[in-house]
DNA sequence: AATATACTTGTAAAAAATACACTATTTAAT
DNA sequence: ATTAAATAGTGTATTTTTTACAAGTATATT
């Protein structure tokens, strides 16, 4: 298919998790050029040849939501050579967990993209290459670690309330989980600080509110420890 | 560091281990060539323009073991740019458990490589690239595999006694295990077929040999199912 | 004051993990 | 034939973890 003395090219993916208007949501652009003009992919570009994997990682990120110092995780290798039409292209896939509240989306104006947008994970436009496959398993991923990990805390604010806490894990999950069972749980790991404050009541009992104690996040493949 | 125009190039090395005289060991070739000539490595090559990642990590492990249809998981890609002295090489590196038995080492003589050896994995020469990271990345990853997933079978031979697969463990875990525990748990998770033979008495009391039912890896990350 | 809504809390049962010591079968030596 | 040495095999009690499950509390609205 392809002669042997063509070249490589070598991507980073970064499929980027949100919490937004109640539904985990992932960020997609809109590709301006063929292959795939038009259909939605997840964002991505070329790693640079003096540049780490993370470091490209990095600044795929920044690009699209200036954010900086979040959960960013090596996901998988994808190199299928017919994952791409017209090349062969190998991406090391990421995948990130934000906040999305103080976060402006952006992309250059002279870019391979015309949108960049918030996408229900569980509702999903076709997608560009392989990337419903990408992050298909990217959830698969987050959920895993999600068992170990408290890596939720990333998509919330700074305080939050048990049940916010509680919705984010349902979110990833895809199901219901046990109020009592969680707030238990969460409470003996001794990794919540309850804070002196409540919220502002927008209606109802006001809530108390938590932050997390600083967990250290190994990154390659994080387990944490309090 | 690199001009930006030089292109990548993109390899994947495979760490190998396998059980061989009471010892976990991994498969290492002595290079013939710089960088690192005469060093130890893990052995690996490029990817081939129209290969699948998986299909290269499984060309190398037969180039060196003769093996074929083996448990092979992709671990992670490494790419930092200082990793290769004098190239941009990212490689995906992959591990394999195979049983050493039935296996003649082989190197093409024409080849990058002048020796290939099993070597202790708690007891390493020095090696080449950044090659030990990966090694004790991938030990790691073991023993997190082993956790959910009976994949040290792999390590011994169709027919096994319930001491040599705790032995395996054993190795692999670093320390020693409960010997009514282990048997307990393993003969619960029903994935045993007792057989009607035991050990030939090589010395002392004979020993019930197993097999393992036929169980699915799904090596992207395998958890299994029996 | 009554009502609606979301917040908070505890206990009992079941399941899983751990700790722990002796008997059984064989070979080799006397 | 008896004994010693080596490895195989087995069960129970305790602790820990997970699960299931329902009623009272604080605030805002009407």
């Amino acid at each position: 298919m392809f002669k042997e003395t063509k070249t490589h090219e070598v991507t980073t993916d970064v499929v980027i998790f949100t919490i937004k208007d109640g539904k985990l949501k992932v960020l997609l652009v809109k590709r301006a050029h063929e292959p795939f003009k038009g259909k939605w992919a997840i964002p991505g570009g070329f790693i640079r040849i003096s540049e780490t994997i993370d470091a490209a990682a990095l600044r795929i990120l920044k690009e699209k939501t200036n954010v900086q110092n979040i959960y960013l995780e090596q996901l998988y290798t994808f190199g299928d050579p017919l994952r791409h039409p017209t090349a062969r292209v190998i991406t090391c896939a990421y995948f990130a967990l934000i906040r999305s509240d103080d976060i402006v989306l952006s992309f250059e104006d002279n870019s391979e993209i015309t949108e960049v947008q918030w996408h229900p994970v569980y509702d999903l436009p076709p997608l560009a290459f392989d990337h419903k496959e990408i992050i298909e398993y990217s959830l698969k991923r987050v959920r895993e670690r999600l068992e170990f990990c408290p890596i939720a805390f990333q998509l919330l604010p700074e305080k939050f309330t048990l049940t916010e806490l509680q919705k984010s894990y349902e979110l990833i999950l895809d199901k219901k989980l046990d109020k009592r069972n969680f707030r238990k749980k969460f409470l003996a790991l001794s990794i919540l600080k309850e804070l002196d404050e409540c919220t502002k009541s927008g209606s109802k009992r006001p809530a108390r509110l938590y932050s997390f104690n600083e967990i250290t996040l190994n990154s390659k493949r994080g387990h944490f420890f309090s």
